[in-house]
DNA sequence: GATGAATGAGCCTTCATTCAT
DNA sequence: TATGAATGAAGGCTCATTCAT
């Protein structure tokens, strides 16, 4: 099956794609690394083979370079991971161990984007930034869409009625992120695969041994 | 003229202290606050009431102020909280309950040094400095302290011997950081003393209704 | 295939000519509202809705667009202006006055041109630049045609022979240029008609109230 | 008369004034001979024997600087005049020359703070900054006194009924900026005090030689 | 004929750091 | 003990300029 007619395959917008991918993803490195305010246009434009100029040329400016960031890692791992959280008909502590399924397998190939956000959630604080009011936007779908499962949970009977919704929904995140970062701060010194069943084994199931009936 | 004996306290020393902790608690505010590369000395002598010059007079560099503030919170919530646990003789899971009731009742009067500490263990990172190893060498001690804490409960049939023991202990550090984070992030959004409770409710017992024994 | 004698107007030849022509009329207006440091070719092209490349492409440089300008505003002002001098038959004050009616006149319909030579004449100083002795030429014939009315008037007796030739010249030249540019300044501030009325006047006839003979 | 008590006077301030003299004087100097946005504060710092980090320390941006230019040039140059026009009593005529006069005899000491002014009006237009705000403070300080001498000079009698008060006032100021603009731009090139006779001379008594009674 | 990608020099600004006092 | 003056390196950003297409 031939490439159709077209003439040729426009070399300028495929130039454009490609200088994008690779700046985001330089910076999407280089942050999570070092965090946004330790890492320089410079290293990124570096990482990426291009200068500081190119990332003004297609980002205009460091926070709006963050900013797009933001935008893909919401539009990557935000909006798939409350959707497929809609889809799944479960129990609320099998949607909830759903969760952390769902970053996990998403995080073990693209890591960057969701530990951007992570990491920019801690970062930019108090800094009445236009990023960091994204990140908190960003933070609300999450705790929205868990909190709606923990609500029809326990309406349901699949969570105890006296978990308090809120606290809940943000043991849940906290548990998320820090496991995220956790991971990505011992890097191999443990096993992924392993780390992410003791989570949600630990967190379904409790930590103790269960005592046999009774 | 020979220092005499002094039974008043020495002027001077008392000057010398107090200026020493109002740079300390204005750099663990700000640092907390605003993360450490996004914090000036300029900001934080100011906060203390002082001049950046107070600051290179005390601690000599920003980094080693950073290594003070590491060292302070090591001493004050560390050693304490890994002597409690060697202390108190209870069940594992009971411990690890310990783990995070001490230091949130530590917490709640005096968070800035360990969520400088935490933060610190996220912002600084991959960059080879003497404070990012110290980092890693407190972080190394509480491990060490929850893996002792999980294999004892193992030996002793306490948790269950299939729990692979360091992936439990980083899950119990990421659950304990994660939460602190998000209670410092979410601010007065959520009941502490119900946020906690349901914290390690959750990490002990499970989130599911227990079925009534059957 | 010869080039026909092409009555019909050459479409590439004039499409050129457009885009020369509004390259030039923005950078006109944007040079006499900013000043030519302070605006940049990128807003000059987006004024004339093309792209900096345009510039280069008709220009080569920045400096050079510059003297384009500095050229349109000799052939359209200034050669008119000395041309106009030269004809009019008439005593010296008349003929200084036509200098300053001239101008205004000229210069309700398209200020610009005149505006931008005096601008740069007070903006570029210093700078040994091709466009700064551009505007040292283009003055030094304003000049000569003043003097030389002025040295003709003495002469004639139409003027004061104390009056010193180069000195009453530069009076003119800056009685001139800083009515343009206060003119420009208050905008719709004041009535241009009357304003240049009142120039010409109390340039020649004084501002005191005549006393009555005697 | 020897020094007074004073134990030592004070080091520090004197070299704090010293700098801050240099380095506005720097400023004026290259402000009044480039421009303002033509000259970096590179060059400034340089020209006042000190670095970039002074001017920060300092005046804390290049526009604050522009500021307290500003701020200079109203207190040594725009008050005095104002005062002094206030103070003399002189039919309106007279006091328009005393305008010119003061200027004059003021700019030839210390010509740049009156430049910087001039040129700052000229130049920094269509830029709502707070330094064109201040600019149009100044400018509207001087043309309310021109107007008062304009409006008193016709109500006694001493100046033309008709003149129309705003355009002549708009008159005044353009000479006399065009006047120093010309001065300054032909430098050595003409004779200050020939020039000055002549600008006033003129504009008092009309340029025409005036015909002996009738 | 004109664009869009990309560069590099230079700008304003910040900030840790030094040092005389 | 602590300050205030001053520095220099580096950061974000602008902008004239180049060039393949």
């Amino acid at each position: 099956m031939p490439e159709a007619a077209s003439p040729r395959p426009n070399k300028k917008a495929l130039l454009r794609e490609d200088s994008i991918h690779r700046l985001t993803q330089a910076a999407f490195a280089l942050i999570v690394d070092k965090g946004y305010h330790a890492c320089s246009l410079q290293e990124i434009a570096e990482a990426a083979g291009l200068t500081k100029g190119a990332i003004f040329f297609y980002f205009e400016s460091k926070e709006n370079l963050l900013l797009q960031l933001l935008d893909l890692a919401e539009k990557h791992m935000v909006d798939p991971l409350i959707q497929h959280l809609a889809e799944i008909d479960a129990p609320a502590p099998e949607k909830i161990a759903s969760f952390f399924r769902f970053t996990s397998k998403r995080g073990i190939d693209r890591p960057n984007e969701l530990l951007c956000l992570i990491k920019m959630s801690i970062e930019n604080r108090s800094t009445t930034s236009v990023a960091d009011e994204r990140v908190v936007q960003i933070y609300a779908r999450i705790y929205r869409a868990i909190e709606e499962i923990v609500d029809k949970g326990k309406e349901r009977g699949e969570l105890s009625a006296t978990l308090p919704t809120k606290e809940f929904a943000t043991l849940v995140v906290a548990t998320h992120d820090g496991m995220m970062l956790e991971w990505h701060r011992r890097g191999g010194g443990i096993d992924g695969r392993l780390f992410v069943q003791t989570v949600w084994q630990t967190f379904l199931d409790g930590i103790r041994v269960k005592q046999p009936n009774g």
